[in-house]
Parts: C-alpha cells; sequence; structure tokens
DNA sequence: CGGCGGTCCTGTCAGC
DNA sequence: TGCTGACAGGACCGCC
C-alpha cells in the first residue's frame, strides 16, 4: 500500500500516539531486512525519548531526543502498527518491537522484507545515503507545475516513469501516477518531453490532488489504524483507474486498459487520456 | 548519463 | 484439493 498519502496517514497517526513517549525496549525478531539491522540497533533505541514523527518522501522519520532518527521505509508490504496492550503472540513477519511507556507496542510487520530500518544523525539526515538522491515533495507549495514541466522537459522516457522516479518527484507510486494522468487526461506512454505545459499544469494538479485526497480519507480512518489489535487498516481510497481494467471509465463508459510499463501495471482510459 | 530489465522476498489468487 | 505461474502498493544495481 504506502505511497505517500498511506506513508503521511501513518506519521500522523503515530505522531500523535508516540510523541513524548520513551521507548523502554526494542527487539529484532529477526535482522536481515533489505539493510541488515545494525548491531546495536536495540542499545540505540533504548530509553530514547521519541521528540517528533515526520516525514519525507515514503520516509518515515522518528526524531529521538539524542538528535538521532529511526528511519523506517514500508516498502511493498509493511506496516507500523500500535497496540495499546501487550500482545498474546507475535505473528510471523512481526520483525521489530518496540516498547514505549506510558505503554504502546509498536510493530513493524513487513512479509516481504523490502522495508528499511535504519538509524541516522539527525543534523545530516538530507546528506544521507537515503536522502541525497531524492527529488521534490509534490505537495510543497514550491513544487509548482513550472518546476514539473522543467523536470519532464529533461526526459525522454515514459510521463509515467518519470513521475514514479523518487530522484526527480518523491511519493508518487504506481497507483497514484495511474490515478493523477488520468486526471491529468495523459497517456502514460508520453514521453516526458512532449508534454505541453498546458498538460504539466493538469498534471501537476492532478498529482497534488490525488495526494491530498488521498490523504484527507487515510486520516478519516486513522482510529482504525492505530487499533490495538488487527491489521494495517490501511484506508480504501476510491481509485478511477488503478486495478480497473476492462470497467467503464467513469467520464467516457470505455472499457478501461491495462499495459505494462517498466515492470508495472499501468491502467489508463484509452478515449480519455492522450 | 539515462533508461530499462532483473532482482530481492513472501503471499495470494486464478487456472488447470 | 493441490500445484503452478503470474502478480503485488518499492527501490537498488548493473548493463547497454
Amino acid at each position: 500500500m504506502p505511497e505517500l498519502p498511506e506513508v503521511e496517514t501513518v506519521c500522523r497517526g503515530l505522531s500523535a500516539h508516540i510523541t513524548g513517549r520513551t521507548i523502554v525496549r526494542a527487539t529484532a525478531r529477526r535482522r536481515d531486512l533489505r539493510v541488515p539491522l545494525p548491531h546495536d540497533f536495540e542499545r540505540s533505541l533504548a530509553d530514547r525519548k521519541i521528540t517528533a514523527v515526520t516525514r519525507r518522501a515514503k520516509y518515515i522519520l522518528i526524531h529521538l531526543d539524542d538528535g538521532k532518527i529511526f528511519i523506517v521505509h514500508l516498502g511493498m508490504s509493511g506496516s507500523l502498527i500500535l497496540h495499546d496492550a501487550p500482545l498474546p503472540n507475535f505473528r510471523k513477519h512481526d520483525h521489530v518491537i518496540i516498547e514505549f511507556s506510558p505503554y504502546k507496542l509498536m510493530v513493524f510487520h513487513d512479509p516481504r522484507r523490502f522495508g528499511l530500518i535504519a538509524l541516522a544523525a539527525g543534523k545530516d539526515i538530507e546528506g544521507n545515503k537515503l536522502f541525497v538522491q531524492l527529488g521534490k515533495e509534490p505537495l510543497d507549495p514550491e513544487t509548482t507545475a513550472e518546476r514539473l514541466y522543467d523536470i519532464l522537459q529533461h526526459s525522454r522516457a515514459p510521463v509515467k516513469s518519470v513521475i514514479m522516479d523518487q530522484r526527480k518527484i518523491v511519493g508518487v507510486g504506481n497507483i497514484y501516477a495511474c490515478e493523477a494522468l488520468f486526471r491529468a487526461r495523459i497517456h502514460p506512454a508520453r514521453p516526458a518531453n512532449k508534454i505541453t505545459k498546458k498538460e504539466t499544469a493538469r498534471l501537476m494538479n492532478g498529482i497534488k490532488t490525488v495526494l491530498e485526497e488521498a490523504i484527507r480519507s487515510g486520516g478519516s480512518t486513522l482510529r482504525d489504524y492505530v487499533r490495538s489489535s488487527g491489521d494495517a487498516g490501511y484506508f480504501q481510497h476510491h481509485f478511477s483507474v488503478y486495478g480497473r481494467a476492462k470497467t467503464p471509465c467513469t467520464l467516457c463508459r470505455t472499457p478501461l486498459s491495462t499495459t505494462r510499463q517498466n515492470g508495472r501495471s499501468t491502467f489508463f482510459c484509452q478515449t480519455c487520456q492522450k
């Protein structure tokens, strides 16, 4: 699930519930995530107080009172769930467990282990290997259609690949790329440098609005996400094209098309998107 | 350098 | 029912 809106939702939920709490204990049930957990991981977290929870791209940044940052990326299948009471038993793929005082339990669960957990010194976070290459935040007011146009002009790759390229714009994954292109009425395979200024304005607007709406609908189910038991509670956002091959386009009733780009499924309306 | 394809890993679902 | 293959919301690496 986790594209920018999901990560933002998780961050807001975490921020509301763990800011100001102290980590009593960190436990790794397995260390071989995408990047192996550092050997001093548990020790580095113990007794640290959470000062803030923020987001950069699809990374969750849990700020600690010693200036370090506990970084979590959910990959394709990761979740970070809070529980109010101790669990009778952990599930398969519950890899990292954090206990807080006052009591809360935070469980990092990730079947595919494409997720990542790391620790970094806070002051040089932007210089961190994970972050140096990252592009613009799409919801930043400074990320304008003019900036996007400049980005698109410098690439001949399909526009969908470009808006999913985290070095150019962050946070847009496969689902929201499809949705934003539909909103902008742009065919996903168009070479980026052939997109006009006018189309770019629609695309920037499509990206911002679809992300904002998804965050809003995530916010409304925030209580579900932090419920003390149960699964990830990712919200059900309504998609116009993603996963809807062959079903009628909401605008023109043409059956939606699907294709593959860079190994990822793309959904679009061949009538509306040119 | 840019762009594409393969790869990491496990779970789920469709089809036989 | 059981097996097989395709596919899944991400990102890195290496090759042309």
